[in-house]
DNA sequence: AATACGGGGTC
DNA sequence: GACCCAGTATT
C-alpha cells in the first residue's frame, strides 16, 4: 500500500536524521521527567532560545519536585518574570504540588493522570510521556501540524481543534517500535530548523523525495490557517508616583489580582481611558511618527487624560495622585489587547512626611528591591528607563 | 468553536 | 507590519 509505504519512509528517515543532527539542547542533557516537564512548559508559545536562559535559572533555583512544592509563589513568578504568559508558572507549581503530595513526588507516567494536572494539556502530556518515559504518544504542536500538513498534503485549518485531533492520529501512527522519544523529538526538531514556517529548507530536507508539498510546488502554501483577530487598542494612562521624605528615591506601584491579565504581578498604577475621539487621536498622531507633547491639541489631550487618572485612581484604589507633567508615551501589545499608554509624572496628595496610608496592594518601591517583585516587561521597561535617566 | 492569555523573533 | 512560536483553560 503506497500511503503505508510513505509513512514507514518518513518515519524511519526522519528519525536516522534526528540521530545525526539533533541540537544539543539542555533538557535533552536529562531524562527526569520533572527536567523535561519544565521544559516543555516554558517551550509553550515560547522560541528554544527564548527559553534555555529561563530553564537554567529555573531549575537552579528549584531543582526538584520538592523544592517547587516548597517554594512561595512569588519566588516562582519572579523566575517567570519576561517570559509572558504567567498562568503556566503558577499552573505549574500547582501541578508540582500535586505529584509532591498525591504521586510521592514521582511524575506520573499514565495518561490520565498526567492529564489532569494543572497546565498539562494534550501537547505536554505527550511530550512528556514519549521523552521522559518513551510511551508512544503523540506530542501534537504547531510544528508538528506543519510538517506532517506538507509532507502528506494535509488541507485542514491547522486553526481548528479537530484538525490537532487528527493530526494527532497520524502522528501516532508514525511512532517507530520503542522510539517515540526520539521522534517525537525529530518531528518537532525537523520543524524547527528545516520545514520552517516560511521558506522552507526543502534541498536538505531528509523526507523531501516524497514530500507531498514539495512535489506539487505547495510548500509554501501549507498548512492552511484562518487569520487570528488584530488586538484590540486600548488606551492607558500610566501615573509613576515619585515618593518624598522617607519614600524619596522610591516609586509608587502596585499588584495585580490574582486572576485574569498579568494576574498576581506588579505594576505602575494605571486606568483605562474613555474610547473617546481624544484618545484615538492621540494613538493616531503617534502613529504617525511626531512627538505630541508640544502641540496645543495635545496639551488639552494631555490635561483631560491627567484628570481622568486622578479621578479613575481615586474610585477605584482610594489613592490620591496629583499628576504634574507628560513624561513619556509607551506602547505594548499583547496577544489580544494593545496598549496605547502615556506616562505622567504625579506626586501624592497627602502628609508631607509622605506618611499617608496605602491599599493593601500598594507599595513603595526601590530599584535595590526589584528581586522582590515581578513585573511584567511593559513595565519593567518603563521602571528601567526612570532608573537610568 | 471562540476567546483569553505574553513576549519576542523573523522575513 | 504580518506571521508565528515545543499550548492550555475557560466560556
Amino acid at each position: 500500500m503506497e500511503l503505508q509505504d510513505r509513512k514507514q519512509f518518513y518515519s524511519s528517515r526522519l528519525l536516522a536524521w534526528y540521530k545525526a543532527n539533533k541540537r544539543d539542547l539542555p533538557w535533552r542533557r536529562s531524562r527526569n521527567p520533572y527536567h523535561i516537564w519544565v521544559s516543555e512548559v516554558m517551550l509553550q508559545q515560547t522560541r528554544v532560545e527564548t527559553v534555555i536562559p529561563y530553564f537554567h535559572r529555573f531549575l537552579e533555583k528549584f531543582p526538584t519536585v520538592e523544592a517547587l512544592a516548597e517554594a512561595p509563589e512569588e519566588h516562582v513568578l519572579k523566575a517567570w518574570e519576561g517570559l509572558g504568559y504567567y498562568s503556566r508558572a503558577r499552573n505549574l507549581q500547582a501541578a508540582v504540588r500535586e505529584v509532591h503530595e498525591q504521586y510521592g513526588g514521582i511524575v506520573p507516567s499514565g495518561k490520565e493522570d498526567i492529564t489532569s494536572l494543572k497546565g498539562v494539556g494534550p501537547y505536554t502530556a505527550g511530550a512528556v510521556l514519549s521523552i521522559a518515559y518513551n510511551k508512544p504518544e503523540p506530542a501534537v504542536d504547531g510544528n508538528v501540524m506543519r510538517v506532517l500538513s506538507r509532507f502528506f498534503v494535509l488541507e485542514d485549518d491547522i486553526a481548528k481543534p479537530s484538525t490537532r485531533v487528527k493530526i494527532e492520529r497520524l502522528a501516532q501512527e508514525l511512532i517507530p517500535e520503542g522510539e517515540a522519544s526520539d521522534f517525537n523529538q525529530a518531528l518537532m526538531e525537523l520543524g524547527a530548523t528545516v520545514c520552517t514556517p516560511r521558506s522552507p529548507h526543502c534541498l536538505t530536507c531528509p523526507v523531501m523525495e516524497r514530500c507531498g508539498a514539495r512535489l506539487e510546488g505547495r510548500e509554501a502554501e501549507l498548512p492552511l490557517k484562518t487569520k487570528a483577530k488584530p488586538p484590540r487598542p486600548e488606551a492607558r494612562a500610566v501615573a509613576l508616583v515619585e515618593g518624598s521624605g522617607p519614600h524619596a528615591g522610591k516609586l509608587l506601584v502596585r499588584q495585580r489580582p490574582t486572576d485574569g491579565l498579568l494576574a498576581r504581578m506588579w505594576e505602575l498604577p494605571h486606568v483605562a481611558l474613555a474610547p473617546a475621539p481624544g484618545a484615538g487621536a492621540a494613538a493616531k498622531s503617534r502613529a504617525a511618527g511626531g512627538g505630541n507633547a508640544g502641540s496645543p491639541a495635545a496639551a488639552g489631550a494631555h490635561a483631560a487624560r491627567m484628570a481622568a487618572l486622578r479621578a479613575e485612581l481615586a474610585a477605584s484604589d482610594g489613592v490620591d495622585v496629583v499628576p504634574a507633567e507628560w513624561l513619556r508615551d509607551a506602547e505594548h501589545t499583547f496577544s489580544h489587547i494593545r496598549w496605547d499608554m502615556d506616562v505622567y509624572r504625579c506626586r501624592l496628595n497627602g502628609p508631607s512626611d509622605g506618611s499617608a496610608a496605602l491599599p493593601p496592594n500598594y507599595r513603595w518601591l526601590h530599584p535595590d528591591e526589584m528581586e522582590q517583585y515581578a513585573f511584567p516587561n511593559v513595565f519593567l521597561r518603563i521602571l528601567a528607563d526612570w532608573w537610568e535617566a
